[in-house]
RNA sequence: GCCCGAGUGGCGGAAUUGGCAGACGCAGCGGACUUAAAAUCCGCGGCCGAAAGGCGUUGCGGGUUCGAGUCCCGCCUCGGGCACCA
């Protein structure tokens, strides 16, 4: 594997003899088994974020993986038992659409790319524990989602409800609101529609206030990116609600305003047009009135979302003729419906005040309805400017709350609505419960069965799991039922409960239900009693370090965290917040954009492991730059990174001393950068600057040429020393070379299992610094100084340096600024 | 429209609390070795200058400071998120 040249010169690295070398030594020697008995680290959970397996690995998994798999390696040289596993992200779409298109089994389809991953995942060396391997769609793992499932319909966190729901019309399914992006179907990015249909929800609004405040413990452990779109999404807003009388009707109306300071200047009144509440309301007015609603709500209904979406959309509605009761002062306000208001944000119902609201001044503009302004501002008046004023002021034209300013006019009214039951404080959110049934195939089968007379029965948990039934003979074609609807063996069963005639649900739940928790999973993935070991949870929880992509910043993320807290409920968590750090890795591009095959500019792993090596892919990948920025395959260099690697492993045969060699007896200047280094890359990899690292150890690799060439020479201790530290840290991004290095060395393998050496403090001492004489701020001389130089010392030391005072051309001083022992600033009088 | 984040050589990027801007690498140029090439090793790399030396410089304009890539104010550009949420 290592050729001398003829002339006796440089050997040459073979990269593939090396990664073919160690491949089967690993394999038996599996290093990186975590949890084993009687092992008395402290723990630490890496977790990268697990692949869904839609063929081979692709440029993305490589910089993923390469970035996760260096502080699980580092905290093993630290000292930790280090969890740090991997699985597939099995169930999905793509495996049924291949069968769709090339009528593959999806289950078959899928564990060949399982099979393929694998074997590129092993090459690709990353420090994983593979007897926790998992897949999602095995029925030992949805057995516990189903399980799961059961035990938040038992709560009433898991419920049917009928509702108007997203439905991409390409897919033939359903779509939760996490999974409509811009009105787009996040998959296939198909306009997505409206339809109304009983589905299956998590009621993860109940989590709402925890899943926000919780946040306070991840600030500065994840990226405040992330923090900002969860908030957002959460979008919890504090008002009230209050009742408004509608003239004719029994019941007040509720409506939610986080405005009820300017409830004197309400002066009409608006309810969502595809809400139960309009067409109540227009049944009961005029047959003039409900054939004009009817008109107007067709025309909303065939308006895609995607329309909708556009903010200069002209105000529409249509008149009730309707009145509702003004609370505060008995006005009555006519009623509109119109689609600007939503029917499953608050109630569906608000009261408009056009003087303080842009949406309600632009409706009341195009109905030529009245402006009133109770908020004094210095600002142009509404009702002319065409401009809503909606900030802060003192109120006027509003009876009891006149002379106070917003915050307390808020306060005043809530309490005095309160006082007689008009009203009450409020909270609202944006989030909506969670919409988990998908009619397709290939996911975890609803374990609910339904029976003509006793309703929806869980399926008793001794029964689980639900298989799925074998998709021989099933229509997977999309056609907006399920296709377990034809599995009729299958589908019909006996009532659980009164033993009749009954029937499986036949949805399947969606799948990042799977990935909610896959992370509890891997600690006791081979338990067939439990969905996982408690007592596991408590030693391994939370994760210490997640590492994925950014994509999944409110979906995966905001589920998981809905899942753990649920489990938390249930005592078999012992952490409110399951992921302490996150790192959110940038993507790969090529040329300034995402790769694609319809770009022309894809580039494919195989070919770049192929002709560059494992090693000098991932360095390159952790070279790029930071760990969060995207990496452009353009703008890097793999061969360069081979280059590196090759002088390193080169070093690895010129050490001339022995194993065991005192490191002390080294030459001071060498190891002096051998600590250095050492240091400085702890604290990078500890900071997750992996970029950073990498270039120290480069130093390192240079400074050890020049030793070896025209320093110390090769013999010298502190040349084992530090070439040894070399291979230690390049373990983490290149441990083929590392391992390959190691050996040369003289040391048995697994140079993973060896330790991060300690650095000594007295070798980051340097004996002389250079201290910086700025005149005025500018560079004028540099002076080799004492590391101990007291400031008097120093201050005398350059006032008399003869360039300095030359460079002062005898001006007067009026301060001189020390910065002990490395800059001086003489500032002259001006 | 609202809310974040970022602008540093030809390129990717580096720079504790404000303290030598451009670490490390890529591409480029020059040299050594070689019959030659590859590989390897060494050096250069903002501008003027043979050199000594001088000048300039972190998107733009101001400010604070002995000193600003870093802090403050105002712009410009790019990227991302949200988008009728009452």
């Amino acid at each position: 594997m290592t050729e001398v040249t003829p002339e006796g010169g440089a050997e040459r690295y073979d990269v593939a003899a090396v990664q073919e070398k160690w491949l089967p030594i690993w394999d038996e020697l599996a290093p990186f088994k975590s949890g084993q008995p009687g092992d008395t680290r402290p723990k630490k959970y890496v977790l990268d974020m697990f692949p869904y397996p839609s063929g081979d690995l692709h440029m993305g998994h490589a910089e993923a993986y390469a970035i996760g798999d260096i502080p699980a390696r580092y905290w093993m040289l630290k000292g930790y038992d280090v969890l740090h596993p991997i699985g597939w992200d099995a169930f999905g779409l793509p495996a049924e659409n291949a069968a769709i298109k090339r009528g593959a089994d999806p289950a078959a389809w899928t564990y060949e790319n399982i099979a393929t991953q694998k074997a590129s995942m092993r090459r690709y060396a990353c420090s994983f524990d593979w007897d926790r391997v998992l897949n999602t769609c095995d029925p030992e793992y949805y057995h516990w989602n189903q399980w799961i499932f059961l035990q938040m319909f038992e709560r009433g966190l898991a419920y049917r409800k009928p509702s108007n729901v997203n439905w991409c019309p390409n897919c033939q399914t359903v779509l939760a609101n996490e999974q409509v992006v811009g009105g787009l179907c996040e998959r296939c990015d198909t306009a997505v529609t409206k339809k109304k249909l009983t589905q299956w929800y998590f009621r993860i609004t109940d989590y709402a206030d925890r899943l926000l405040d919780d946040m306070e413990q991840l600030e500065g452990q994840w990226p405040d990116k992330v923090l900002t779109m969860q908030r957002n999404w959460i979008g919890r807003s504090t008002g009230a609600e209050v009742n408004f009388v509608v003239e004719g009707r029994d019941e007040p109306i509720t409506v939610y305003t986080t405005r009820p300071d300017t409830l004197f200047g309400a002066t009409f009144f608006v309810v969502a047009a595809d809400s139960d509440l309009a067409a109540e309301l227009a049944a009961d007015a005029s047959p003039q009135v409900q054939e004009a609603f009817d008109a107007y709500l067709e025309e909303v209904k065939t308006t895609a979302d995607i329309d909708r979406l556009a903010t200069d959309r002209p105000k529409t509605g249509v008149f009730l003729n309707r009145f509702a009761i003004n609370p505060v002062n008995d006005e009555r306000l006519p009623i509109y419906a119109a689609e600007y208001v939503l029917s499953d944000y608050g109630t569906g119902a608000i009261m408009a005040v056009p003087a303080h609201d842009q949406r309600d001044l632009d409706f009341a503009r195009a109905f030529d309805l009245p402006v009133r302004v109770v908020v004094a501002t210095d600002l142009d008046d509404p009702a002319t400017s065409g401009v809503a004023t909606p900030g802060d002021g003192l109120l006027i034209n509003s009876g009891s709350l006149d002379g106070l300013n917003k915050a307390d006019a808020i306060a005043k009214i809530i309490a005095e609505l309160a006082g007689n039951g008009r009203g009450k404080a409020a909270k609202n959110y944006r989030l909506r419960d969670w919409l988990i049934s998908r009619q397709r195939y290939w996911g975890t089968p609803i374990p609910i069965i339904h029976c003509p007379d006793c309703g929806m029965v869980p399926v008793p948990v001794d029964q689980l799991p639900v298989k799925l039934p074998s998709s021989q003979g099933l229509d997977l074609s999309p056609k907006g039922t399920s296709p377990l609807g034809g599995a009729t063996d299958w589908l019909n069963v006996s009532c659980p409960s009164c033993g009749k005639d009954a029937q499986r649900d036949t949805d399947t739940m969606d799948t990042f239900v799977d990935s909610s928790w896959y992370f509890l999973r891997f600690l006791s993935p081979r338990r067939d009693d439990v969905a996982f070991d408690v007592e596991q949870a408590k030693h391994w929880l939370p994760v210490d370090q997640y590492v994925g992509g950014v994509t999944h910043a409110i979906l995966h993320l905001l589920y998981a965290r809905f899942f753990n807290k649920v489990l938390f409920d249930l005592g078999l968590v012992p952490v409110v917040e399951p992921f302490a750090r996150l790192l959110n890795q940038g993507m790969v591009q090529m040329d300034g954009s995402a790769m694609s095959k319809s770009r022309g500019n894809l580039v494919r792993l195989s070919d770049e492991l192929e002709k560059h090596g494992v090693d000098a892919i991932r360095l390159t990948m952790i070279f790029a730059g930071p760990p969060e920025d995207d990496v452009d395959w353009a703008d890097v260099s793999p061969s360069g990174s081979a280059k590196f690697l090759a002088r390193a492993w080169r070093l690895s045969g010129e050490v001339t001393s022995a194993v065991g060699v005192d490191f002390a007896a080294g030459d001071l200047t060498l190891r002096r950068v051998t600590h250095r280094v050492l240091n400085d890359v702890d604290v990078a990899i500890s900071t997750s600057r992996f970029n950073v690292a990498v270039a120290r150890t480069m130093e390192l690799v240079n400074a050890i040429r020049k030793a070896v060439d025209s320093g110390c020479g090769a013999a010298d201790p502190a040349v084992r020393e530090a070439v040894e530290a070399t291979a230690i840290m390049l373990s983490m991004f290149a441990p083929y070379t590392a391992e390959d290095m190691w050996e040369r060395l003289g040391h048995q393998p697994c140079v993973a299992l060896t330790s991060f050496p300690t650095v000594d403090p007295a070798l980051l001492i340097q004996d002389s610094v250079i201290c910086v004489v700025q005149i005025s701020g500018k560079v004028r001389e540099r002076l080799e100084v004492s590391p101990s130089i007291t400031a008097d010392e120093l201050k005398e030391l350059v006032l008399s340096n003869e360039a300095v005072q030359k460079a002062l051309d005898g001006a007067q001083i009026k301060t001189v600024i020390v910065r002990e022992p490395k800059l001086v600033n003489i500032v002259p009088s001006a």
